[in-house]
DNA sequence: TAACCAGGTTTCCTTTAGGTAACTCGATAA
DNA sequence: TTATCGAGTTACCTAAAGGAAACCTGGTTA
């Protein structure tokens, strides 16, 4: 006989297409570390660039423009001489934060068990 | 003149090695639908597949491998016949579930301003 | 007038993650 | 004895994401 599927026990219907489409936005390659780093306040192109050294102007500058266009950051070109861009997060970047915080604390719980 | 950077003006030092490990386990395709998956009691291989329709019986099983490498899931096989498989969320895999919710939440908000 | 800056873009290349489909294996049911 | 099931492998292929490095543009300053 057969085994059974069992219903998943869950007590409401997930969503896993919202999981999916938020995944989506902070899973491209250094996503989640450019909405860190702006989650204290708006940051330049290059500074992200040294916040984040291993990224590459290119990545970045995708990550960026993907990032605003799904409404979590907003740019704007300060009128200075020379002009500078600044990145900051939207309100609903910002509520990528908690999540975002949540997992920081996961990743301590695994490097622990990684490192012994 | 050039532009200083300015200091990331976090109150506490960032930790994004974190955010980048955590990151890493839940990033793989469909890693965190099967963690969601997972939330709500013990599942089957097969449940899996049908629970994400998408996920690919090859990608499935890397996934599988890499989250019980990590400690994030345990793998115990039940001596029925056939021996059936199930899969649970360890106490660190329990520890992702807050951060998913977050995520979660998150998802709901994106695909409104997406949608209308 | 040559070099430098900020903030990118472009080109090119490589890797690799992921998809498809076919196959395995031991046990059981028809 | 053939088919089915659960639980995966294996082989193969491809698209696309990402890295490196060079280049661009408009202004500035040495």
């Amino acid at each position: 006989m057969p085994l059974k599927v069992r219903k998943n026990q869950s007590p409401e219907p997930p969503q896993p297409c919202m999981l999916t489409h938020c995944m989506a936005v902070i899973s491209g390659a250094w996503a989640a570390n450019v909405i860190w780093s702006l989650r204290a306040g708006p940051r330049r192109f290059n500074e992200l660039r040294t916040d984040i050294p291993p990224i590459s102007a290119k990545v970045l500058s995708t990550r960026l423009t993907e990032l605003e266009q799904r409404g979590v950051l907003s740019r704007n070109v300060q009128p200075t001489s020379p002009p500078s861009v600044e990145y900051a997060l939207t309100e609903l970047g910002g509520e990528l934060v908690p999540a975002l915080e949540a997992i920081v604390k996961v990743g301590h719980r695994l490097k622990m068990r990684d490192e012994g």
